[in-house]
DNA sequence: GATGAATGAGAATTCATTCAT
DNA sequence: CATGAATGAATTCTCATTCAT
């Protein structure tokens, strides 16, 4: 089924577009002609592909998402250990930073946006399942740790949600102001920080 | 003999009146009329006060953290030992998740837009100036304790920019989900985290 | 009665205001606020002494138009040769052409708005009477020299209407561009055309 | 498939509605969607077209002064002796007096518009240089009868200044008051005036 | 009388969305 | 399917005018 391959494609190259566009540019001052130019295609094609701005920025969060959970899939594939796992985690994350710049970008618009509940209620549930999600994530994380013996915590889910809370503190400080800190002296402190922080 | 009128009390209820009007909608939904009716004024009186709905957005800006500011400082004055003054700084902050909460909100568009130095440099310059002054806050309190035996930290400024920004990543969180944690759980295990990651 | 006298001075300052600042910013772009400003005076103070935009525009245009007679009344004073008149006159008008340089960048306006008799009939009727004035003044200087042999013409006012249209449009031209011609070799050439064209 | 629209037909069809309605209106006081109305399109199309309303206004003026230059071309081609030329030059003047009615009007925005260097810097350029062709192509006809005897004249850019002074003068007094002189008679005199001032 | 703070009608401009081709 | 011309709702900002003091 070629076509509907090609479709995908298309809908794919929206998306990535979409995303360096509103990071340029800001969800609201972003022009959906703007997406259109940046992806090759004439403006009205965009609404062959997604209903509506409101629409495709959404659609574009779950993609984001989803991108960026495949990334620390894969880099996370393989480790055994939950304290490697966690350092790995962390380590990641900082990588990110200087990768996935668009990607933090449009997520400043998506928390803007998603913490208007009126405004964006869909948005919101799918910041909230997200947030769950990787809460759920890095506590397993940790919880797994605990059963091993190698971490101590009484509260795994409350562990993940000020680790990931320091992780997009950060990334919100960072691109701010790149100055703010030095990337691989603050990965490693937090690392050390969080594993002795867990430590039995 | 001029209209004798309090111009700054009226510039600061319009000040509060945008904080309101741009926690409720966002900063690019809100309106202008919006604000003037919030503060209960014509549409072009708003207009005497500020430039412009961006004027408006800066000058809000250094608004609130002045106020922010104010709190801690009323809040945190009298406490001796290092320690102590950052627990309760953690508490404060805590404090103002659910007390400012349109503030935070407000917040939220201000990372957006300070994160495009393009379209908003003033403000990014602003953030980024808030930023350093945080961190260099913190970094006080912390140097103060490694002064005085109470605390270990090789790194002040780096210890300070990861609180401050678990702070911020929490009230993100906080807001898109108040179920995400619990409040208070999360204050005392942080407050642990952090004083035992600052023991000598 | 020095109240009416001050009153008149007042009235007058703002009129002088309002020629300098229609002169600079045109009469729809110069704001109430700036003709205010350069009288001195307060915004709501203009309004004592004129009763809207339009009404200070009209009355400024007769205030202008006396001035000019005036001016031109006391230069043309105890002349008796019509030809030596009417070089007067167009010597006159040369002078005015440097001198009053804000006036007639203001009758640009007149002559816009007036144009338009839907929107400004007052104006355009004022304009209509000021013409015919003036045709009528120079048509007796011509009529006069006809009478006494020095000057041969069958329609004086039709002369009259022509001399006046080449000084407006050399006025126009001029305020256009200070290069398009040289005015003293413009002023005698034509002074010796017209006279030339009313010779016996 | 785009939609094959004839956009250069539109665009003229956008300035002629604009000259009508800046005729009727005046520049300042013409709406944007008023153009829009009087050319049977959506208010927002005629930005398709022209980027701002002093965009609209700068381009009219180009596009009249083409099209008045094109009707004087048709008029004089053909016609060999200078005297000729000018004696029809002069008819076409008066004819566009009444047929052009609403271009003249137009022109004086141009003109008051023109006058403020500050406020408008392009159609002051625009409007010297036009007439500076003006003058150099009536220039042009009296050194062409001078070279052939026909004319005397020691400065024909002079005389061409003045001529086409009148003519602007003319039409401006006419404008104002349609009794101000009959056009008939007025183009007899004039023309004989000039021919004469031109004999050798 | 004088003032200037307040006002809101009004206008330019933008841009998401539609739809004829 | 793809396109981009057309649209008008929506929004910012301006400024003449009013009126309480």
């Amino acid at each position: 089924m070629p076509i509907i391959v090609d479709k995908d494609r298309k809908r794919r190259d929206i998306l990535q577009a979409a995303m360096r566009v509103f990071a340029r540019d800001g969800y609201h001052r972003a022009k959906m002609e703007a997406v259109a130019e940046e992806a090759g295609i004439g403006k009205g094609t965009v609404y062959e592909y997604f209903k509506s701005k409101t629409d495709l920025f959404l659609v574009l969060h779950d993609h984001m998402l989803a991108e960026l959970k495949d990334f620390y899939m894969k880099e996370l594939a393989g480790i055994q250990q939950p304290a490697a796992i966690l350092e790995r985690f962390i380590a990641v994350a900082f990588q990110t930073f200087r990768v996935w710049e668009p990607f933090f970008l449009v997520f400043f618009d998506f928390w803007a946006e998603g913490g208007r509940g009126e405004q964006q209620a869909l948005l919101q549930t799918r910041l909230r399942e997200a947030y769950a999600v990787a809460r759920a994530d890095v506590a397993a994380i940790i919880a797994a740790g605990v059963k091993d013996g190698s971490f101590r915590c009484d509260n795994p889910s409350l562990a993940a949600a000020s680790i990931l809370a320091t992780l997009d503190g950060l990334v919100l400080q960072w691109l701010c102001d790149r100055d703010a800190f030095d990337l691989d002296a603050m990965r490693e402190t937090l690392t050390q920080g969080i594993l002795r922080g867990l430590q039995p």
